[in-house]
DNA sequence: CTTATGCGGACGAATTCCTTCCGCTTGTGT
DNA sequence: ACACAAGCGGAAGGAATTCGTCCGCATAAG
């Protein structure tokens, strides 16, 4: 548990900028890009990079590390808020796609969910994150915000189906698009269905699987 | 336009083969599988496969044109029946997910929209059925089944991500949260909107970008 | 000023994938 | 049945990518 501040403060530092930019690139074009190209994106050389995390499983255990903790972050501060943290929560998903993206590839890329599985501290963390936002689900739904038919896994499938797709269409109106559909898709959460929904309400852990 | 119908009647069947596993191989791994897995997947030999198509760009192109055209028969057909037609429309996506899954590949993937975008006959098909589904999706409207604040284009933005990115959890449970997220997203398109959308609707050709 | 830590990127190895080629098989017409 | 053309499979050459290391130079720290 001790924390190595043995490293150099200019190492340090590209430490840092070579996991935003890992989990940029990540999230443009999958966790499988050449880890030159991460290096060029964080302005380092390969070497650097290579120095710093052993090899790429490394590397994408740690972005996945970093970007489980940011979210959980703002879950626990969205809990804080009280009733309306739902929202707040939902609000703030147009704020930081990227993290999102990068969920995407720990959770739908089946290359890089094996690498993330075996590391003990991620998959606490996203535990903890997901019963924070299943009790945040729950909220909503016991103030009427949420229709009540459906589950954690429904609404976090949904919304992470909708957000991680839009990776591909960034052109001019790209963010236009984005806005509309998740606003959209935001709309089929209001209670009030028309049909009732096929199925059992999906658990938190029925996203997991990908055995 | 001659059809060269010299085709020897086992290398036609053959070259169906290849047509349909290139389609299933697509949907799940992407445009960019290993022409070699295309072949086991339709049980042929690699050879086969190039003597009837040059390179993999043909064979996309191929693919791509099939599936416009089955996709264009479809929209056809509930058109045809006109009141209810939107409804039946939607409701075959269900029995075609890789129909689906190829229009992702040629909507959303970079590498290969440029393939097909070359390729006149795809184009004019493409176009067809853009038209098509908007003369539904108006009708729907006209009739009250669907939301009027929404455009062709959000309606297939909405619908192509939710499909499209099932593609990776096709798990044990994978049919159950498809069919219900799906429903969710369709939901969203009803009429009578709590709040109103961000931005313009969209038009089909807001969806072609892709320069 | 000294030194250890860090940096960059060229490079050899290994992997993956494309495409061709050729000997054998199998439809097809007589 | 027969002969021939058309088709088939898959091994193998070759090109392109990507990995991860290594070493001479730079620079933060004291």
């Amino acid at each position: 548990m001790v924390e190595p501040q043995a490293l150099r403060a200019d190492a340090r530092r590209n430490r840092d900028l070579i996991i935003a930019a890992a989990k940029a690139v990540f999230a443009e074009r999958g966790a499988d890009v050449p880890m030159e190209e991460v290096a060029r994106r964080a302005g380092v050389g390969v070497g650097t990079l290579y120095r710093r995390f052993p090899d790429r499983d490394a590397l994408v255990r740690e972005v996945a590390g970093d970007s489980f903790a940011v979210l959980l972050a703002r879950a626990r501060e969205a809990e804080a808020e009280g009733g309306r943290g739902w929202e707040s929560f939902l609000g703030c998903l147009k704020d930081m796609p990227e993290l999102w993206f990068t969920l995407r590839l720990t959770l739908f890329s089946p290359d890089a969910w094996p690498i993330v599985r075996d590391d003990a501290s991620v998959r606490v963390t996203a535990r903890e994150l997901r019963l924070v936002i299943d009790g945040l689900v729950r909220v909503a739904q016991a103030e009427g915000t949420l229709r009540s038919d459906v589950g954690t896994g429904d609404v976090l499938m949904l919304v992470a189906l909708v957000v991680t797709g839009m990776r591909a269409s960034s052109g001019a109106l790209g963010a236009v698009v984005h806005e509309r559909v998740l606003a959209l898709a935001l709309d089929a959460l209001r209670p009030g269905s028309a049909a009732p929904l096929p199925g059992r309400p999906l658990t938190p852990d029925d996203l997991e699987p990908r055995v």
